[in-house]
RNA sequence: GUACCCGUAGUUCAAUGGCAGAACGCCGCUCUGUGGCAGCGGUCACGUGGGUUCGAUUCCCAUCGGGUACCCCA
């Protein structure tokens, strides 16, 4: 067995699975995506909050739901020293409600309406639109009653949101999951359609057939998929407060203009949804890239007063990829910088006070010191795609000039120092 | 957590059980104070660990990472 040399070198670092890191020419996008939450926040009077990245376990394992996989199996937990079990926070709408209880927010006056944005942890198998770091915005409305208005303006903001990105094709699927009242009894009347035929249904329903009925309507088996079909419909089911509740969701859209799916079987996961529940989804992607619903008890159930609540959550990683399908740009319009070059020791030296002296004036320039050949300089202006070049050499510095080059056309002529400012103002102007 | 596919330069891709190649990129030269074009040269890689073998980037196993489906969800 011949030796092979012992490499030295220590195994590649990589970011952990499922965590990506972003890199310069992704800020662009992000950036755009981020502010225009924040425009579209600030002028439909939203206010931002910020909560923790970790959190109490007990905070999801009491809202999100014991049985519900995002606790049971994709929280990222830890103890700390003190003994304490912390989560890297899987979502967000547990987390205001913690917050909105803790800080008596209800006394700023209701409703209370606030946005968020940052990144959120659940342990999964990372595939397409599915990571273990991904980033989330997401807008609530906290209010006195669970005035159906307010399920409506929820979604006029993710539309709006959507739109102002330049996505188009997307459509809201819309459905009420019914309140405590009203929801037990549609759960016995699914469970009494399916137990006969619990022999045609896959493992995973019948399990699900007492823990969560509610999820067999969404379950992508085929022999399953052709069950639901004749199983019964929840709104036909709904108590009479929760059938107008959605009715006027429902009138409300159609005021604003804003289309809408009616899906009988879009549940959601979430155990503290109640009435309204919604997702966007986009013909081209596999997944949906916002949902959201309303939660009248979730702040209760955190020791707060009864505070209605309605709120959704997009992925930006998905919003990045619908944006990218649809060929919508994400890359930042290059910005014409005016270029400036060196020639020569002399000239290096006063060349960092003359760019100062740009800069001051607002003038947007780059420029490539460390390269010692004219050539080399005049070639990343180039690839800058510079519009203008300024050259500073042994000669001008003594005649107190500058040469000033159109880099489209290659015109070029020697101004003195001291109206540099002026001329290229002039030449971006016109 | 389960199943299948995939890891070769910065990027996109080749080839091979016996010295690992192209294109683009990057750096330089032709051109010592004038870019884009062209020519020439240079630079950079077999994810990691183990096994089989005289010899492994190639075959096998494991691991890490990526993709996809399930699960679920943003």
């Amino acid at each position: 067995m011949a030796q092979k040399p012992k490499s030295q070198k220590q195994p590649p670092l990589q970011s952990p699975k499922g965590m990506h890191d972003r890199l310069p020419e992704d800020q662009y996008i992000w950036e755009k995506i981020r502010r225009t939450a924040e425009d579209i926040g600030d002028y439909y009077n939203f206010q931002r909050i910020d909560t923790p990245i970790l959190e109490q376990a007990e905070l999801f394992e009491r809202t999100v739901g014991e049985a519900t996989d995002i606790v049971e199996k994709q929280m990222f937990t830890l103890t700390t020293k003190g003994k304490e079990r912390l989560v890297l926070r899987p979502e967000n709408t547990a987390a205001i409600a913690r917050a909105f209880v803790q800080h008596s927010l209800s006394q700023r006056g209701l409703p209370l309406k606030l946005f968020y944005e940052g990144p959120f942890f659940r342990y999964e198998q990372p595939q397409a639109g599915r990571l273990r770091e991904f980033h989330q915005i997401g807008f609530e409305i906290l209010s006195m009653e669970d005035d159906p208005i307010y399920d409506t303006q929820v979604i006029l903001v993710l539309f709006r949101l959507l739109e102002t990105l330049k996505l188009k094709g997307f459509t809201v699927s819309i459905n009420s999951i019914g309140c405590k009242n009203c929801r037990p009894l549609y759960r016995k009347e699914l469970q009494a359609y399916y137990r006969p035929l619990k022999g045609e249904l896959c493992a995973d329903c019948v399990r699900r057939l007492d823990t969560n009925p509610l999820r067999l309507l969404d379950c992508k088996e085929e022999k399953c998929r052709t069950l639901k079909d004749e199983a019964p419909i929840i709104i036909d089911h709904l108590c009479t407060h929760c059938h107008a509740h959605f009715k006027s969701v429902l009138e409300y859209l159609e005021e604003l203009k804003i289309s809408y799916t009616l899906n009988h079987h879009l549940v959601r996961g979430l155990d503290y949804y109640t009435k309204t529940v919604f997702e966007i989804t986009s013909e081209s992607l596999p997944f949906s890239i916002a949902g959201g619903g309303r939660y009248d008890y979730l702040i209760e159930l955190l020791g707060g007063r009864p505070t209605p609540a309605v709120g959704w959550a997009g992925g930006i990683e998905r919003i990045i990829e619908a944006m990218k399908l649809q060929g919508i740009s994400t890359a930042p319009k290059a910005k014409p910088k005016v270029f400036f070059i060196y020639i020569g020791d002399l000239a290096k030296k006063r060349s960092l006070g003359i760019i100062e002296e740009l800069r001051r004036h607002h003038i947007d320039v780059a420029e490539s010191l460390g390269r010692e050949s004219l050539r080399a300089q005049l070639h990343n202006a180039d690839k800058l795609a510079s519009p203008l070049a300024l050259i500073f050499g042994q000669k001008e510095a003594f005649e107190e000039s500058i040469i000033v080059r159109d880099l489209t056309n290659g015109a070029q002529e020697t101004i003195p120092l001291a109206k540099m400012i002026e001329t290229i103002k002039k030449r971006f102007l016109s």
